[in-house]
DNA sequence: GCGACAG
DNA sequence: ATCTTGTCGC
């Protein structure tokens, strides 16, 4: 079936009533500093002869040894185009079932996603459809602002935080958001304590790697995990 | 109409 | 995000 922009918005719509909710009965999942494995997710493309693929990357840092010790790639065509606020239906096609898997294989305490959570036009941004599609916490953070306006630090709407703004040790600027079980200070905490370069550590192994992965890694028309290419050298 | 617009 | 060469700077 052919993606539906409009049915997509009612979905999100939809869940937001839910998560929303859940977010203002304070059903906290996750508490900053009680985390013991982090998975980073994140998404690379690749054109191959007419067909877009998608290389989904799911990396898990023990937090005790402040190092990766394990990760998966996931590679399947991909068939939703992008759309700012629909970027989570493009991602999920392969995110989905690799944070499944993550989550059998790994039992994470929390996920880290590339992308916003609560700092969405609906509230629901791609780290909120990890998190509620797997009721496991996650926590947003993107490169670039999707909404809002910078008030002291926060990306605020309608005069409520959504996102911690935070400036990188290298200069540039991220913001954080709750995804899934998660408060906005939790969030912002969590994630500044594995903030050493640009991202923090679990998002920014994950990247290396899913950009490694497209030149030694053939990916497949539907979804399949791939045997760990050895590249846990690439700033592990 | 104009500007904004995660990855 | 991706397409792309060299190049300026810490």
């Amino acid at each position: 079936m052919k993606f539906s922009a409009s049915r997509a918005i009612m979905a999100q719509k939809l869940m937001a009533r839910i998560v929303l909710k859940e977010l203002e009965k304070k059903t906290v999942l996750f508490k900053a500093s009680t985390e013991k494995a982090i998975v980073g997710l994140d998404v690379a493309y690749r054109r191959l002869s007419g067909t877009e693929y998608a290389y989904g990357v799911a990396l898990l840092y023990d937090a005790a040894k402040k190092s990766a010790v394990d990760c998966m790639v996931a590679t399947r065509a991909v068939c939703v185009p992008y759309i700012p606020g629909l970027l989570a239906f493009r991602e999920m096609a392969v995110l989905g079932p690799l944070a499944v898997k993550a989550i059998e294989k790994w039992r994470p305490s929390v996920f880290f996603v590339d992308g916003h959570g609560l700092s969405h036009p609906r509230r629901i941004g791609i780290a909120t459809h990890v998190g509620f599609a797997t009721r496991t916490p996650s926590i947003g953070v993107a490169k670039k602002k999707l909404v809002g306006v910078i008030r002291n630090g926060y990306v605020v709407v309608d005069g409520e935080p959504l996102a911690a703004v935070i400036r990188t040790p290298t200069g540039s600027t991220i913001y954080v958001s709750p995804g899934y079980g998660v408060t906005l200070e939790d969030a912002r905490r969590t994630v500044l304590k594995y903030l050493k370069h640009k991202l923090p550590e679990p998002l920014r192994l994950a990247d290396a790697i899913s950009k490694a992965s497209k030149k030694l890694v053939e990916p497949s028309r539907d979804f399949k995990i791939h045997p760990c290419p050895r590249l846990l050298e690439v700033g592990a």
